[in-house]
DNA sequence: TGCGCCTCTTGGAACGATCCAGGGCGAGTG
DNA sequence: CACTCGCCCTGGATCGTTCCAAGAGGCGCA
């Protein structure tokens, strides 16, 4: 009995047309040149004729590869300016777009870090992850690495120097290191910094490149930082103790966040950004750009970990079993009025 | 010969555990009231035992259905205050997932508005798309249904009243009317508008609200608005002209971009926003959020707009083939400093 | 006891692709 | 001419699940 053509045309349906058999259509698909030119033409023709796009399931399951790529949002910040999210978001489904993949988004309780990774994996939803927060330290990345899960962490692993898993990551020490020279070539030598709490491997290691960049040029951190909480008013409150008692000229800032709390200090004290006191911040958000009269602020270039990502998730899925260590990109800064 | 466990447990291996068919475990898990009780258990045991989890692939493929969500990624606008998506797609993630659906992010060049979905659809690696880019009339719409694809818009067909298909939208002008309104109780009676070129239908939607307001108010629009693009630059232009010739006391904005326009206008005067000039944005971005000293903006219900998405999404592809016409949800507003 | 009905369970077939072993055919060689 | 070798192509088996039709068993009723 005929089969009607009801749903989509399939792999038989392209053969029978162009007179060959279902491997050679699929050879046609996956393999070219493994075909004679003119019969490759003659499928080729089928395949346009009928509209043929394979059936990701049946491919799916045969090959035990989903060719999607999982990536965990985690939960929205409001009131802060960290957006960053959005763009590494975005340059990462364009880049594994051009490698043969999608991204699938899933979600968790921040809570439990492992949350939503479990079903995914086991249910051969997705053939690898792309971990992104990895704030504290990562657990996911020894749990994911334990169950055999691939994956690729945008973050280096801080508690774990010995992790062998591929990472990329962006230098914060780097960048405030280009943020405070910044500051001292515009004749800036009383420089303070505000940042997060001790217990943040990333913000521990975006001070560092503020200190150790006074230190070289022979200035003087003593009193100069302030530790505090990722908010706004944090930052308005720390930049008014740190006028009062260190009388800085400019601040460096380890979030966009923080330096929108510095800029409503120098508001309330008629004092203008960039003229009285420089200020620079870190994430280049769309707060920065629009916020007058601009504000300076390191830009990470996300679109660059991106491709990172995706290139060491290809080592991985791919032929060769790649242990790459890691990669290192350095940010950039992106000077405003501010400064 | 017995088969080594290699990798994942299947049916067959839950079931030879348990003593019954591949069916009765296939029921276990997707009709349980199919069975007594008692096998059930036996059934739930193994299962717990072995950690089975079903493969995706190979129930995609029987049922031709991937629990996928198609949802473009749009460009990401640098420079502006529009991060309104992210929080879009983070409530829909979550509540696609209480859905059982997960969300596959993909790509495609603005210029072509289809781009993109023909594959997904074709190879049927989604069971639907969430479609979000409707500013200038929806093609995507009109493209989608011939194809009989299944889709949910958020944004309403106002270039085709028309149309059938299900969408969800926000009404904007609720939005500025619920803004002009707060204005005009604090006392404001010349009240301007800054928004955007005629060809957006959006843009003449959210100016609909501020103009019949201050028509039902007795109080005059002559003069009082101005139509410019979505920058920050417009918006400082704009608001300065408006500011020498038609002297208002508050502006009503399409954006919170075009809002922080007005705030540069103001600064550049020495006047102080809230307490000489009232200014409302729109979209509650984390600009307005963060800024000194604080914007009053109009906040699109985005959660709520997700839950609506999934509820019709769950409509068509559940069993009834329902053609619910369109929702739409009503903004509120965040009151800060600057009115 | 015999019969029918209902509940629960079963094994075969199918979804649509790729893997694998093997076969046809023409060219090259002795 | 017989034989081997490579190239190209074929058909069956397979991935793991769900659909389908039918079988096994228990119970009530005549």
């Amino acid at each position: 009995m005929a089969k009607l053509p009801t749903g989509a045309p399939t792999l038989a349906d392209v053969a029978e047309r162009a007179g060959v058999s279902r491997q050679t259509v699929s050879n046609a698909v996956n393999n070219p040149d493994l075909l004679r030119p003119d019969t490759l033409a003659r499928v080729q023709d089928a395949i346009e004729d009928l509209g043929y796009v394979p059936n990701r399931a049946a491919r799916n399951l045969r090959t035990r590869a989903s060719h999607l790529v999982g990536l965990r949002m985690n939960p929205a910040q409001e009131f802060t300016a960290n957006a960053a999210m959005d763009r590494f978001t975005h340059s990462l489904v364009e880049t594994s777009r051009e490698a043969g993949y999608h991204v699938l988004l899933f979600s968790g309780e921040p809570q439990d870090p492992v949350a939503g990774y479990d079903d995914l994996l086991r249910s051969t939803a997705v053939d690898a992850f792309v971990v992104t927060d990895t704030y504290l330290g990562n657990p996911q990345a020894a749990w994911l690495r334990e169950r055999r899960a691939t994956f690729v962490a945008f973050g280096r692993p801080w508690d774990d120097p010995g992790a062998t898993h591929p990472w990329v990551d962006v230098d914060g020490a780097a960048g405030t290191e280009i943020a405070t020279r910044h500051l001292i070539e515009r004749g800036h030598d009383r420089i303070a910094w505000i940042g997060w709490r001790k217990d943040s491997w990333i913000g521990e290691d975006r001070r560092a490149g503020w200190s150790r960049t006074l230190k070289a040029h022979g200035l003087s951190t003593t009193g100069m930082a302030s530790r505090v909480e990722d908010t706004v008013h944090s930052g308005r409150e720390a930049s008014a103790v740190l006028l009062d008692e260190a009388r800085p000229s400019a601040f460096v800032c380890a979030s966009d966040t923080l330096a929108m709390g510095v800029l409503h200090t120098l508001a309330e004290r008629g004092l203008h950004p960039g003229r009285d006191i420089a200020v620079v911040g870190f994430d280049d958000s769309q707060v920065a750009q629009v916020v007058q009269p601009g504000l300076t602020s390191v830009r990470q270039p996300l679109e660059l970990v991106a491709v990172e990502v995706v290139k060491a998730l290809e080592g991985l899925l791919g032929a060769p079993p790649v242990t790459n260590e890691g990669v290192m990109l350095t940010p950039t800064l992106a000077v405003r009025g501010s400064s």
